[in-house]
DNA sequence: TTGTTATTACGAAAGCTTTCGTATATAATT
DNA sequence: AATTATATACGAAAGCTTTCGTAATAACAA
């Protein structure tokens, strides 16, 4: 499976919310999308990208009658690991947690969040100390 | 301030672990970088590359002698940032907590890292049961 | 049937990033 | 001074992504 470029993940991005989808659907969204002054996106240029999406395995698609049906073929949490793993390469050194304060910095995240996000390093911490 | 490319980008990676540079060293690091079996950058390249980020007043450069020296115009903070936004909200809508579960479940951080984790999420409570 | 509309297929242009060859300048060496 | 080595400048090619025009096809309506 193969790194989507930016087009592409817009695409992608649609799909997880709703699949699936015809070329119409998506196009329509992606221009919904748009600020406003931004040119629209023509109804060929989305048909071609998920056309290339198909040959790249990104997508399937079904015919259903006059139109085709298209499936994202990679998981939207696949993908943001991917995402993350990559940053963490590029930008971070690897560092993980240089990456979680600076997310958590920007953004104002409720209490609640960030209890869950307690629990979920109690639970790391767990899994290291009774691994071996 | 522009969105830099992934081949500024890794220059810029370079500069932030050590400025000014010249070309040629950045370029030598480069290709140290580079695993076996993958080509080498020449070196007109890399300079191509930094002659543009130089217009873009990504980095700044004064002459030295015969080279140039360069330096990044950005922090690396800033950059790390302006990354950990954009994929906040193209890949994550904006949750903040499940970027930093991917980052904290995909890679192995210390028991120490975590617990330096665990402080700023008090602090980052504290703060807002305090800011009014 | 004939004309209208919506869809797919596809090649090619447009745009951006990266790579490279070549010319030119500058410093160091013999 | 002549040669060699190293730097910069710059245009253009190569490569990839995105956009679009046009033709072919299928469904639908008059």
């Amino acid at each position: 499976m193969q790194k989507p470029t930016n087009g592409e993940l817009e695409i992608l991005r649609l799909l997880w919310q709703e699949s699936p989808a015809t070329v119409r659907q998506i196009n329509d969204r992606i221009n919904a999308n748009r600020r406003k002054g931004q040119k629209e996106v023509g109804y060929t240029t989305t048909l071609k990208l998920m056309q290339i999406m198909a040959d790249k395995d990104l997508v399937s698609r079904t015919r259903e009658g006059k139109t085709h049906l298209y499936s994202p073929n990679i998981s939207e949490a696949e993908s943001q690991q991917a995402l993350v793993d990559r940053l963490l390469e590029t930008a971070f050194q690897g560092s993980a947690m240089k990456l979680v304060m600076k997310a958590l910095g920007s953004s104002q995240s409720s209490p609640q969040e960030l209890d869950e996000i307690r629990r979920y390093l109690d639970q790391l911490s767990d899994e290291k100390s009774s691994d071996r």
